[in-house]
DNA sequence: TGAAATGTTGGGGCG
DNA sequence: ACGCCCCAACATTTC
């Protein structure tokens, strides 16, 4: 009598370098793939609209090489705590893997359930392969998480080096019966009415085989320039692989030992897979990381009462300056961001708008294919001066001299705000020497606090 | 992974 | 030849 094995995926939706189904494949018996759409269980954050269309699709593709491959990929939907340990039942499973996560809400649902499967008797094992150093690993000399990201990559890069990628399984033993999975299209990720994705299909194929061909892509061509041009908006030189790994499509550990072992001059490239590390470290010795300020000196700011009419036009795209413009639209738009954009857009948000922080990340979080429970607020509040090793909050980015810097010939924002090209027909809602000065004015109350 | 204000320096025009 | 001034270029400080 087969007592099948589940593989629990989650933010991993990918064969390759996965250590959950590895070890199901290792333990040969019939393997059955999961995953839950939960939305149920207390603290889970929901996905963004962004999100949803992009796992949605990346969902698809996986279940599909699952089936190719022999096994299959079951969907339910529920909080994890009741449907997963039914379905264990239901399938007649004797093991059940997963790979680890790290937000606060989510190591709660999965130590509960490792205590409560293993109480009935199943085999449960956890695995690290979504980042390269699992949080509680890297200490300081005095036993305390780092603050600073230095030292912090640096203690990483004296650690143990990432194992190398494991391969993807050839094939996966088939399991005799199914239990019932839900349709994908019923779950209802993909937009309808209206569909805002057009986008979205234009710029971005979800799923490991595009991700791997991406990587392979970056290293060869773009790489070799990527400390100079990653700055440059409209280059096309970042490897955007960011949703990649937020949703697990490609491993880090992948994309570091593909890194190592290219030709090209990689260390800025990893120092970036570091900044996500760090962000992770962040949060998981601080789950509130998307509600709370990190330097609790900012919870003295005096944000003025929201402005609702400027948080829309900065949502929009229609604030008078080029290169926001530009930025808010090509998320708004193709779900994604230049980075530098994204600083300067998060800083117009925060400094010149004075709108609070978490309304920004709250506007990525659903708009982003990107946002992860760690990078996105841990940049919100690097940006806004109340994060971990932080731009000092008087570093303010000036619009019209980042997009003469950047963006010189202003490629970029021809390209997502051609309307905003022409200087003359703008009308910026607000000044930037004065909301300078009044953002400056505001940050006194922190230094006294 | 800033920008603006302020300070310093040095070449060149000019009396 | 010299001092003076201007000002661009760069450096430093401040926010």
């Amino acid at each position: 009598m087969p007592s099948p094995s589940l593989v629990w995926f989650r933010d991993d939706l990918r064969l390759a370098d996965n250590p959950a189904l590895r070890a199901a494949v290792d333990r040969d018996e019939p393997i059955i793939g999961v995953y839950l759409l939960d939305e149920e269980s207390p603290g889970i954050r929901p996905l963004g609209g962004a999100a949803r269309w992009w796992l949605h699709h990346s969902l698809a593709e996986l279940g599909e090489r699952l089936r190719e491959k022999g096994s299959a990929l079951v969907l339910r939907r529920g909080a994890a705590a009741d449907v997963l340990p039914a379905l264990v039942q239901e399938a007649g499973a004797g093991a059940v893997y997963w790979n680890r996560r790290y937000g606060g809400a989510e190591r709660g649902v999965d130590a509960g359930l490792k205590e409560t499967l293993r109480a009935d008797g199943i085999e449960v094992s956890s695995f690290a392969a979504s980042v390269l150093f699992e949080p509680w690993t890297v200490r300081t000399g005095a036993g305390t998480p780092y603050g600073v990201f230095t030292p912090f990559w640096n203690a990483c890069r004296q650690l143990p080096p990432p194992r190398e990628p494991l391969p993807e399984p050839r094939e996966l033993r088939r399991p005799g019966r199914h239990p019932a999975s839900d349709a994908l299209d019923d779950w209802g990720l993909v937009p309808t009415a209206p569909d805002w994705a057009a986008g979205l299909r234009e710029r971005w194929q979800p799923g490991e085989v595009a991700a791997r061909a991406r990587l392979d892509e970056f290293l060869r061509e773009d790489a070799a320039d990527y400390d100079r041009a990653r700055d440059e908006p409209a280059g096309g030189a970042t490897s955007l692989l960011s949703p990649r790994l937020r949703w697990g499509e490609l491993s880090p550990h992948a994309i570091w030992h593909a890194a190592v072992s290219s030709d090209a001059p990689v260390g800025g490239f990893l120092s970036e897979l570091g900044w996500r590390e760090f962000a992770w470290h962040i949060l998981f010795h601080f789950p509130e990381l998307a509600t709370k300020n990190l330097r609790s000196a900012f919870d003295a700011f005096p944000w003025p009462r929201l402005h609702p009419t400027r948080l829309r036009a900065w949502q929009r795209g229609e604030t008078g300056y080029p290169l926001v413009d530009a930025g808010m639209r090509e998320l708004w738009r193709s779900g994604y961001m230049h980075n530098r954009v994204r600083m300067v857009t998060a800083s117009f948000l925060v400094k010149n708008l004075l709108i609070d922080w978490r309304r920004g990340e709250e506007w990525f979080w659903d708009t982003l294919v990107d946002a992860d429970a760690a990078s996105n607020p841990f940049n919100w509040q690097w940006v806004a001066g109340s994060g971990a090793d932080a731009a000092p909050y008087f570093r303010i980015f000036n619009p019209e001299l980042q997009a003469k810097k950047f963006d010189p010939d202003r490629r970029y924002i021809r390209e997502w705000a051609p309307d905003a090209v022409d200087d003359d027909a703008r009308e910026p809602i607000v000044d930037l020497a004065e909301t300078r000065k009044a953002a400056l004015a505001a940050y006194e109350v922190v230094k006294r606090a």
